[in-house]
DNA sequence: TATCTTTGTGTTAAACATACGCATAAATGA
DNA sequence: TCATTTATGCGTATGTTTAACACAAAGATA
């Protein structure tokens, strides 16, 4: 005899984004419901009966925060059976990337229940959603090594140094800035405008473009981006 | 007002065997009931209230297939709303590994509805599961490349022959004997018995081994499996 | 105008990957 | 039984990539 299966649906989302140097954060809501009612959380919801995966996960960002987002990804399904205290509720996690001028939280709606957070100044979260985001920040550190995907956490001309900075804070590491500088330009992705950046003291320094179109041609020939370190 | 979530849970496995030189093989089923009935397609099913994800996998292969899985993990979730043409059914898939001495399919029930399927001569398969089984055999063929997971593809013992020819099956690339055997074994994390094994014609091959307490080990102090080709 | 800060560039030695040749061990069959 | 075939096992030379490293240029500041 079948019992009827009941599990419901959710998506959930780990937006990273990067401010500057030494400055990753995550996007994270306050609940205002049970369970774990004014706790935080990761952005998500439960998936509408006739939406994508996909669709659900962007209404939920923009109902939520208000945020526009870059750069989406399905991470991993989390399914343990007692992840939510009260009905079974099944996540797919998604893993989100956010350029800096598209930060602005909405500030339309009540904007106290949404923030971002330091990755290392995070509150306690609910649900098994630490879990959630340390894989995704795991996905994050894994792949910027071996996809240009640091690109999608800087505005569309960046210095040099951003890009530089960007690698060094999430891979946690010191680079060297003459060998990163001369392997990056050497895959022939990133163009350099004619604009240039002075702020602050020092050099000014010349704005770069990361050249996507340029990339997945690339790609189709077998080529690889690769960045690795010591 | 919101109306009643009304999606079903499901999941599917992609199960690779590797049975000789380029004879890569999946595991389907042929479906007994409506839709798609008689129509081959990947073992899976509902999940149970109460039962984790990976326990549903592998007691819907117990089930259909009767087979006992050497590595096992989870491959990306389908959800477009129309995948299934009665209800809605999300299926979060599973990327399965066999070794050639767990082949044997269940004989104890009728056989005839299950069956490995070279890669190169698969039917037409049911839903999106063609999709599926595609994304499974890129994940294969990336992974190869940079996690020890040839050998759940391999007995326990095996000549380095099979290792070659394993890697240039599913990689479908020619690959310099020498320096795959050198790379391999530079990593040491494969270890020389002293059987032999002898059959057919040609020099007899000693047997190796993958030692996968070392590979943990090394794992820990940032030590990385990679094997590139041209 | 001296000092500070940040950008921008080139060379060399060491490590690694690629290409390739030949001896060895057994099976086969003339 | 001996020559041939098949497959294993090892070594070296050459090219390519990575790693380590220092100093000049451009503007801001005081």
């Amino acid at each position: 005899m079948k019992v009827r299966q009941e599990i419901k649906v959710a998506v959930d989302a780990v937006v990273f984004g990067y401010e500057s140097k030494n400055n990753l954060s995550v996007l994270l809501i306050k609940r205002g419901i049970e369970p774990f009612k004014n706790e935080w959380a990761l952005p998500g919801g439960l998936v509408l009966n006739d939406e994508s995966l996909e669709d659900a996960v962007e209404r939920e960002l923009k109902e939520e925060t208000g945020i526009t987002i870059d750069y989406l990804e399905q991470l991993y399904t989390f399914g343990s059976p007692n992840r939510d205290p009260r009905n079974r509720v099944l996540a797919v996690s998604y893993f989100g990337l956010v350029k800096p001028n598209h930060f602005k939280i909405k500030a339309d709606t009540d904007a106290a229940d949404v923030q971002w957070f330091h990755l290392s100044e995070l509150p306690k979260l609910a649900f098994d959603h630490q879990e959630i985001l340390d894989m995704a920040h795991q996905r994050l550190k894994a792949k910027l090594s071996y996809e240009p995907i640091g690109f999608d956490l800087l505005n569309d001309e960046f210095p040099f140094s951003d890009l530089e900075h960007l690698y060094m804070t999430i891979l946690g590491k010191e680079i060297d800035r003459r060998n990163f500088r001369k392997k990056m330009l050497s895959f022939g992705i990133i163009e350099e405008t004619n604009k240039i950046e002075k702020i602050g003291s020092g050099r000014p320094a010349k704005l770069f473009k990361f050249n996507k179109k340029k990339f997945k041609q690339l790609t189709v020939n077998d080529f690889h981006f690769e960045i690795k370190f010591v």
